[in-house]
DNA sequence: GTCTATAGGTGGATAGAC
DNA sequence: GTCTATCCACCTATAGAC
């Protein structure tokens, strides 16, 4: 309701993010976020000291978020089960509060994310929770399928084009996909016993 | 060997594909393209008569056989196996000539390209030949797979990063992945007279 | 905190010589 | 077919008034 303190800042986080998202960071200018605020450039420039510092103070909290659920996830034994978590809990993320922005903002900026520090550690997360989810099986499948299924919760905003579909059903479709990958995973390199003998 | 007639237009080309990748279409200049050719930015427009006109130039080809591609996948039966020979052919296009860095550049500039007509046409037949893949079978989950199994086919060039690996290890394991995925969709409400009465 | 004004630079694009 | 020179619009970023 009020802009008074802080609330400033805030509001060009999210302008930007939704222009930056629309047009891409490059072809948005300073001057656009501004005027869709109803103020002038240098008013941005008090909140910030540059442009890439708004992308930046965007992807923060996301890239703790992201963190956090690696670090969970590396902690889990490798287990379909821990996988199939691990993608619920990204989901959970992807479809509550404004996370689904960063993450088309993310999805949509790809290059222009690679010259931008902030950019290049959301990549290097994807990649990582990549990583965390073949826990046991680096096999190039296995790799493929982790990205598949991480990349399946993302298009679920925009690949289903059901007219009326909520988001609960997206999700649901969404994870749905998902665990299907996950489970084609071949579980960790269980030191049991192998019964069979056939193996390349 | 020589660039001495129509040779120069097709080295624009390929160096602007590359730095728009690389870089992104908003992030390159005309400039830097015209130095890596060692030519100015005055010779580049003697062949081209814009910017997104390169682009255009660059996508022509590949919307020509993405149309020729969803043509024929509408014209077949809507089986499994026609959904398996659509995407292997799609890799093969993928995996062959220039076709590879062109899908790059498209994944790469998603914004980018909405502001241009060339782009939107492109997007246009990915959508298009998602929805060939899931012919008979309109289910959010089925269009998740189509678009998941043409995703398969791109990402495998970034998201394996088995060391040493080779293009044709790439390809096969994204065909495997997909096949996987297309076999998800339900087969057709064939009206072919069904010769075991088992079907859903 | 927000403004006006402006510096300093780069971008796409064109005119016209060679 | 390529060059030099130039136009003009726009961009990021800053200085300094209010």
């Amino acid at each position: 309701m009020s802009q008074s303190t802080g609330g400033t800042r805030e509001r060009i986080k999210a302008v930007a993010l939704e222009l930056f998202t629309e047009q891409g960071y490059e072809a948005t200018s300073l001057r656009e976020v501004a005027e869709r605020l109803g103020v002038t450039k240098a008013a941005l420039y008090y909140h910030f000291k540059s442009k890439d510092e708004i992308v930046t103070s965007v992807v923060e909290d996301r890239l703790e978020r992201m963190d956090t659920l690696i670090t969970w996830a590396e902690s889990q034994p490798a287990t379909l089960a821990t996988r199939r978590a691990v993608i619920e809990r990204y989901a959970d993320a992807m479809f509550s509060g404004e996370q689904p922005s960063v993450m088309r903002f993310f999805e949509q900026n790809q290059t222009a994310l690679k010259s931008l520090s902030a950019g290049r550690e959301l990549r290097d997360r994807m990649f990582r929770l990549a990583t965390a989810l073949c826990q046991g099986d680096d096999s190039p499948g296995a790799q493929l399928r982790a990205v598949l299924a991480l990349f399946a919760v993302h298009s679920s905003w925009f690949a289903v084009r059901t007219p009326d579909i909520t988001d609960a059903e997206r999700k649901q479709v969404a994870l749905e996909v998902a665990d299907e990958l996950l489970a084609a995973i071949a579980e960790p390199p269980t030191r049991v016993p192998d019964l069979s003998g056939r193996n390349s």
